[in-house]
DNA sequence: TTGAAAGCGCTAACAC
DNA sequence: GTGTTAGCGCTTTCAA
C-alpha cells in the first residue's frame, strides 16, 4: 500500500513536493493569485487533483481571522414567519459570501445566550437576533467578542443594538383602529405567549394603552389548534364579541377555522383580523384581513447591513419597515352589511 | 494610549504574559484541563478578563481538524415541512455539540452543488440533503472531501448515500388506496413542481403506476394560492371528478379553502385528502385527511446519526421511518354518506 | 515567476 | 503543577 493512502490528507506540502514547486506556489494556484506561468500552473493542478488535495478552511482562517460565518438567533424555525425571513435572510448573506448558522432560542433567554456563546465559539463574525430585550450577560458577551449584532422583527431607534423592523405596537394599533373604523366595540384579543418575546408584549401593551382593561385577552400558545380551541372557548365565555383581533395569523387562522366548523359567519356574527399576512392567508374562506409585515424585506434588508457591517466594517444605523393594513373580506362593519 | 489598546486582539502569549504563566497552562485555563492549581487559575482568568481575550476558533480547529459544522441542503426554507425538519434537526444537532449551517437550493442542481461547495469549503463535516438525485459532480465533490452525507424526505436502502425517511411511493398509494376504498374513481391529482425533485416525481409516477393515465394532473406551484386556482380551474374542466389528491397538504389546504368558497361540499360533493399532515391540516374545516410524514423524527434521526457518523466515524445505513394515513373529514364515501 | 522562511493562535507531548 | 517546544496547514512578505 503506497504512502499517499496511509496519510490521511494531503496538505500543501504534499502537493508542492509532488509537483516539484515550493508551498507558496501552491497557495498561489490554490488562491488563484496572478503570476504563476502555465506550466507550473498546470503541474500543480495536476498534483491536487492526483492527491485529493483540499485546503482546511481552518488553516485558511488562521491567516485570514475571517470565517464567513454569520448566526441567527430565532425563537423557532417552526413557524412561517421565520422561516420566511430566514429564507430571505440565507438569499442575501449568500451574495455577500457569507454563510448562515442557525439557533433557536425558544423565546428563553438564557438559552438565547447559551447559543449566542455556541455560535461566537465557533467563530460567528455577526449576530442577528429577534427583538431587543436579552438575558443579562448578552451584551457583555457581545462586547467582549466584538461582532456587529442587529435585531431585527422590532423597530426602537434608541435600543442599544441597531434594530431593523416594523413598530409592534403601531402595526397592532393598525389592526384594532381598523376595527374601530367599522364600528366594533367589544373586542378580543388572541395573543401568543407573552414571556419572553418583546414584540408580543408590545402588541399586547399598546392595544392595553389604547383599549384600557376592558380588553378581552386570551394568551394561547402559537399554533392553530391553540387558537381553534381558545375560539371555542371565548365564544362560549363572551358571545356579545363582534371582532377578534389576533396578534399572528396562524392564530387568527386557528379562529378563523373554528368559527366554520361552529357555524359563526366572519364576518357576519364575528370579524377576525390578524397580524403577519402569512401568504396562505389569502386564500382562506373569506380571505383575512391582516397587518401586512414585510419580513421577506426584512431578512434582505438584515443580510445587507450585517454583511456590510462585518466586511467593510461600517457599523449600521436602525431602519424602519412599515406594516401596513390589508383589507381582506374577514373583517366587516359592526352589526353587518 | 496604552499598547494594549493598539494591539488589535489579545492571543494565548499576551494573557500568559500578563499572568506570568505559559502559554500551556493558559491554553489549560481555556480548556478546562484538570490539573492547574486554584492560584494559577484564578491569575489566569483575571488576565483572560483584563485583556478581553476570546480564543480564535480557526486556531483551535486548526489542531483539533474538528469545525462541529454540518450543513443542510434543503429547497426553501419557506415550507412548513421543511421548517419543521430544521427545527428538529437543529435541537438534535446541538445535543451533540455540532451547529447547522443552512443553505437553500431552490430545487436545481446546479445551485445545490454550488451550495455543497460552499459549504464544504467552510469546513462542514457532515452534509444533509433532500432525495437522492444530485447534480452530475456531486458524488465527486463529497469523495474528494470525504464527509458523510445523508439524504433525507426519501427512503432508497440502494442508494447510494444512506437514506432516512420515508417511502415516497408507498405514502402516494396510501392516499390513493383510500380514495378508492371509498369509492372513488374519478380521480384528480394535484402536485407540486416535479422538476428537480425527485420526491415529488416518486409520488407522482407511483399515482400513474397505479391509476394508468386516465389520472388528471395537475402540477402547480407549492402554495395555498396556487393550488387554490388550480382548484378552480379544476372544477370547471373536470366537473365529475369525486376527489382530489393533493401531493401536498399546502395544496390540499388551498384547494380545500377555494371549495368552501366556492360552495363545494367537502367531502359531500368532493373529497380531499393530502400528504405530509402538517398541524394545521388538523383544525381546518374539515379537518384534512393526510398522509403522516414524520419529518420531526427525521430531523431528529437524522442529526443523531450524523453526529455519530461524523463523531465516532461510524457510516450510518437507511432507516424506513413509517407514513400512515390519518383519516379525518375531509374525505367520504364516493356518493356522500 | 518562484522559493525560503516567518508567522497566524492554539494544542499537546514531553520534560521538569 | 507548570513550562518548553514542536507542530497544525496555510498565507505572505521578502529575496532571488
Amino acid at each position: 500500500m503506497p504512502r499517499q493512502m496511509i496519510k490521511k490528507r494531503a496538505n500543501v506540502r504534499d502537493v508542492a513536493q509532488a509537483a516539484g514547486v515550493s508551498v507558496a506556489t501552491v497557495s498561489r494556484v490554490m488562491n488563484n493569485t496572478a503570476g504563476v506561468s502555465a506550466r507550473t500552473l498546470a503541474r500543480v493542478s495536476a498534483a491536487v487533483e492526483a492527491l485529493n488535495f483540499v485546503p482546511r478552511p481552518a488553516a485558511r482562517a488562521i491567516n485570514s481571522g475571517r470565517t464567513h460565518l454569520v448566526g441567527a438567533l430565532v425563537p423557532t424555525l417552526d413557524h412561517a414567519i421565520f422561516s420566511r425571513f430566514l429564507n430571505a435572510l440565507e438569499t442575501e448573506l449568500t451574495l455577500h459570501g457569507l454563510s448562515l448558522v442557525v439557533a433557536t432560542t425558544d423565546n428563553d433567554p438564557e438559552r438565547e445566550l447559551a447559543r449566542a456563546q455556541g455560535l461566537l465559539d465557533l467563530g460567528a463574525e455577526g449576530l442577528i437576533v429577534s427583538g431587543v430585550t436579552r438575558a443579562p450577560g448578552f451584551e457583555g458577551l457581545r462586547a467582549r467578542h466584538g461582532v456587529p449584532v442587529v435585531a431585527t422583527s422590532t423597530f426602537q431607534p434608541d435600543a442599544e443594538v441597531p434594530t431593523i423592523g416594523y413598530d409592534n405596537r403601531a402595526a397592532a394599533r393598525l389592526a384594532l383602529d381598523h376595527l374601530w373604523s367599522l364600528g366594533h366595540r367589544r373586542i378580543a384579543v388572541l395573543s401568543g405567549p407573552v414571556a419572553g418575546n418583546d414584540r408580543t408584549h408590545a402588541r399586547v401593551s399598546a392595544l392595553r394603552a389604547a383599549a384600557g382593561e376592558g380588553l378581552i385577552l386570551s394568551e394561547v400558545s402559537l399554533s392553530v389548534a391553540a387558537a381553534a380551541e381558545a375560539m371555542s372557548d371565548l365564544w362560549a365565555a363572551h358571545p356579545h364579541i363582534t371582532a377578534l383581533l389576533c396578534l399572528s395569523d396562524v392564530l387568527a387562522q386557528g379562529a378563523l377555522f373554528r368559527c366554520q366548523a361552529m357555524g359563526v359567519a366572519v364576518p357576519g356574527a364575528l370579524s377576525i383580523i390578524g397580524i403577519d399576512d402569512l401568504p396562505s392567508s389569502a386564500s382562506t374562506t373569506p380571505p383575512l384581513t391582516s397587518v401586512h409585515l414585510p419580513v421577506g424585506r426584512m431578512g434582505q434588508i438584515a443580510g445587507q447591513r450585517l454583511a456590510r457591517w462585518v466586511e467593510q466594517e461600517e457599523p449600521t444605523v436602525p431602519e424602519q419597515l412599515s406594516a401596513h393594513l390589508i383589507v381582506r373580506q374577514s373583517t366587516g362593519p359592526f352589526g353587518g352589511v
